[in-house]
DNA sequence: TGGTGTTTACGATATC
DNA sequence: GATATCGTAAACACCA
């Protein structure tokens, strides 16, 4: 059974190198479907870019329908909310795509149109290309799982909606479900960066929410959502019990906890304090929070994100007062660093939000996922052949090394 | 019973 | 070369 399906092409080389693009399709993911949003929709899109409408073209209607077939927990992003500006056109600031939130259940997106809906590339009558719709997302389960919590307004996800959203906006994953659904499940209880809310009482079904932990907000500060430079790893290690304890001093595997000597960097070595501040009770063993607040953690988790978003907020005053200390002392980093500039392609700002301006750049370039449109376009502007260009992109975003340190 | 969640193990690949 | 991250498999427990 299982080697039946390995045959699936799901290595990276499906993104790398001409493999990619050999036999792929125009990813365009369909940004209606909430992808992050202000974000990812950021960067799919090129600001500026004539072709941006091919953001809408699949999904040729936003509609509201998918908010009434919600789930729970997602209903009102921030997203939904600000859907009147569907006209992408304007583009707003961080909002870019209003696209509902996930269309659970609602219209596949990806569809066939690709060709067309990339625009430039469907004049040409020769395929020379396929779009590569059911190509693997560069993207790591734990960017896609963090993706799909960011964008949800409630910042909290049951694990069925994660696999809705992530089979809604990639086609690839409508194959083999056991096996990345078990990936999936794996990194939500392997990582430290995503925590458990048990459902309320009156919130009965299968399952909890799974969020983002309140000091998980720098995992991808290298500002790739390709790969962590370094695991959020909570100091929660309280005691002896901790899973980074029982890690750290267990098997030296791969997977374990050896991350823990050099990422002692997760920042946060008190998370536990620190979470305790805000109301918010993780878990002692592995983050997951307690009953007794799942209210609050909202609070905490949507900070996390608005310091995504605006990051050039972060000096300013936000009108909640929890974030102005919570934050102080939950994102250490982006107040000691305020001013990142990272550039690349799959740039948290680029991704998470931001200001046009700070994501022209890495979009245009990039134009991969989001339409290979935008990267035809980027190659044509170098006159490169969209394979390579799209070669190329990739090379950089792996050896983007040097943007990260900063 | 199936979905959910945890944990261990291992290989691949990227980074230091 | 060592180390860290990631992806996958799989065993097992728990619960609706």
């Amino acid at each position: 059974m299982l080697s039946a399906v390995k045959m699936e092409g799901h290595e990276h080389a499906d993104w790398s190198g001409s493999g990619y693009y050999a036999e792929t399709e125009c990813y365009t993911g369909n940004m209606n479907s909430g992808l992050p949003m202000n974000s990812m929709s950021g960067y799919m899109s090129a600001p500026g870019m004539t072709g941006t409408g091919h953001m809408n073209a699949h999904y040729v209607n936003p509609v509201g329908v998918n908010h009434s077939s919600m789930p729970v927990g997602v209903s009102q992003s921030p997203g939904a909310m600000v859907q009147a500006g569907v006209g992408m056109t304007g583009l707003p600031p961080s909002m870019s795509s209003m696209s509902p939130p996930p269309p659970y259940g609602s219209v596949p997106v990806m569809s066939p149109v690709y060709g067309q809906a990339c625009g430039i590339r469907s004049r040409e009558p020769k395929p020379y290309r396929r779009s590569y719709t059911h190509a693997k997302p560069p993207y790591s389960y734990i960017s896609l799982i963090t993706m799909a919590i960011q964008q949800s307004g409630s910042k909290m996800l049951t694990l069925n909606e994660l696999y809705q959203w992530i089979t809604d906006l990639f086609p690839f994953y409508r194959q083999n479900q056991q096996r990345w659904q078990n990936s999936i499940r794996h990194s939500l209880s392997f990582n430290d960066c995503f925590i458990k809310v048990p459902r309320l009482p009156d919130k009965p079904g299968k399952g909890s929410f799974w969020a983002l932990h309140p000091d998980s907000g720098n995992m991808f500060e290298n500002g790739c959502y390709l790969r962590r430079q370094k695991r959020f790893k909570s100091g929660r290690a309280s005691g002896a019990g901790g899973k980074e304890a029982a890690a750290a001093g267990g098997n030296t595997r791969s997977d374990s906890p050896h991350s823990s000597s050099s990422s002692s960097s997760s920042s946060s070595d008190s998370p536990a304090s620190d979470a305790k501040g805000t109301g918010v009770d993780l878990k002692a063993h592995r983050g997951e929070l307690l009953p007794s607040s799942p209210v609050r953690v909202p609070s905490p988790l949507a900070h996390s994100q608005h310091l995504f978003s605006h990051p050039h907020h972060h000096h300013h005053h936000h009108h909640h007062p929890l974030l102005l200390h919570e934050a102080a002392h939950l994102k250490p980093d982006h107040y000691h660093h305020p001013h990142y500039s990272f550039n690349h392609p799959f740039s948290i700002n680029n991704l998470m939000s931001e200001p046009q301006h700070h994501r022209l750049e890495p979009v245009v370039q990039y134009g991969g996922y989001g339409c290979p449109v935008s990267g035809a376009l980027a190659a044509a502007k170098g006159g490169l052949d969209p394979g390579h260009a799209d070669s190329n992109y990739y090379r950089g975003v792996y050896s983007s090394r040097p943007l990260m340190n900063s």
